[in-house]
DNA sequence: TAAGTATTTTAGACATGTCTAAAATTATTA
DNA sequence: TAATAATTTTAGACATGTCTAAAATACTTA
């Protein structure tokens, strides 16, 4: 279907897109896909004449609505791949992504939706991040850090800001996994500490926690 | 690590030298690959400087140790990627090829050790063909149709030869799939069809069920 | 064993995607 | 706004893996 380099481009372009507005530069793509401005500026000619994107010389790159879908499909698969490798495989969150990397080109329809079912039809990754539906459409969502929840707020564990090993076994301890509910119930000014309500328990965390743990706003 | 298309020249040839002995021939290599002669003799020239392969001009290849276990764990990737298809997937035997052809070459030991352990480390594909250890050791294996079974024989259930939607469907209905264990309770002469024994089931089955299915004797 | 046939290799070309070095364009700032 | 700096593009080369056409070698058989 596409190629390798093909769908690389595109997801990168995509990413991008999404920091900031209007046009892509060439600098900007070479520096995020490790590789020289020359390539970049080949490669952009080539994926405007297959109408995944619009070029202008000197000016950047934007994508179409096909290559906008193409990258979304990919970016799709990517996340999919990420929740098999640590809901089924036991990975942890930072083990996960270059071998998602790889498993996001593998081009067989059936073999996502099948995955997706699999899976139970996840709407995050294990970083929080959202998965696009198969038509490409991303939820726009309100990833917070669980300090910036005040008092009474709830919100869903969506992922992790740094994982380490340490961190992810406090996390298992204190039962809080992807798609667990926290609510807020104290916050201290001077600490930036935390007293929160997960399940029927009550506790107490740091505020170097709640940095570190993106929800989703309820 | 290595490239794809080194991957699959490797696997071809590990594949070729299993059907007959001696050399594998550039002809009979580009065959299965559906490529041109002219195109393996560049590629097997190539596989011979990186010591995968051993090559005399007009005389054949003939994989090195080095080279024998790539392909051994290519195709060990390949056969648990298809378990996990058609074991976890619920895809039909027949209908994994093509992606674990793609699924096979990602590039993870990782990946495979923990993959191996999430589907019980089966020893057979969904074909009922032996799976590669760790170290690129494949059992010699004897799989029989289990039409060349006699009366009081006992085998496991590897694979089928030939997979069509209904004849699934009928092994799903008499409870057979892989690891079943079956022993043959009867066999008449003249149709060749067979009384068997599954679990505690004991049912007729006739000569093209026989001969459809590959079992490993007992 | 010589001639004809089949197999295999070589030579040269091509497609993809990368690079370096140099030229062109755009942006900055004095 | 002219000079300088930064960005971007072009030109030409290279690596990988493929192909066709032609040459070399091996196999068959009369």
């Amino acid at each position: 279907m596409y190629t390798l380099a093909e769908e690389n481009y595109l997801k990168a372009i995509f990413h991008l897109e999404h920091e900031t507005t209007g046009e892509v530069s060439t600098n900007a793509i070479a520096e995020s896909m490790e590789t020289k401005p020359s390539s970049v500026t080949d490669m952009v000619q080539k994926l405007a004449e297959k109408k995944m994107l619009v070029y202008k010389r000197y000016k950047g790159a934007q994508l179409t609505e096909k290559g906008r879908k193409i990258a979304a499909s990919v970016i799709r698969k990517h996340r999919l791949w990420e929740v098999f490798l640590v809901e089924k495989l036991k990975f942890h969150w930072d083990e996960v992504h270059d071998i998602a990397e790889q498993l996001e080109h593998i081009q067989s329809d059936e073999l996502i939706t099948r995955l997706d079912k699999f899976l139970g039809s996840p709407d995050f990754d294990p970083h929080g991040d959202p998965i696009p539906d198969k038509h490409g459409v991303l939820k726009r969502t309100e990833k917070k850090l669980l300090s910036e929840l005040e008092k009474n707020q709830k919100g869903v564990c969506v992922g992790v800001k740094e994982s380490n090993s340490d961190f992810l076994q406090y996390l298992d301890k204190k039962k809080i996994s992807i798609g667990t509910k926290i609510t807020v119930r104290g916050k201290e000014f001077f600490d930036g500490s935390m007293v929160i309500l997960v399940g029927k328990d009550q506790f107490f965390i740091s505020k170097m926690v709640a940095e570190n743990l993106f929800v989703q706003t309820l």
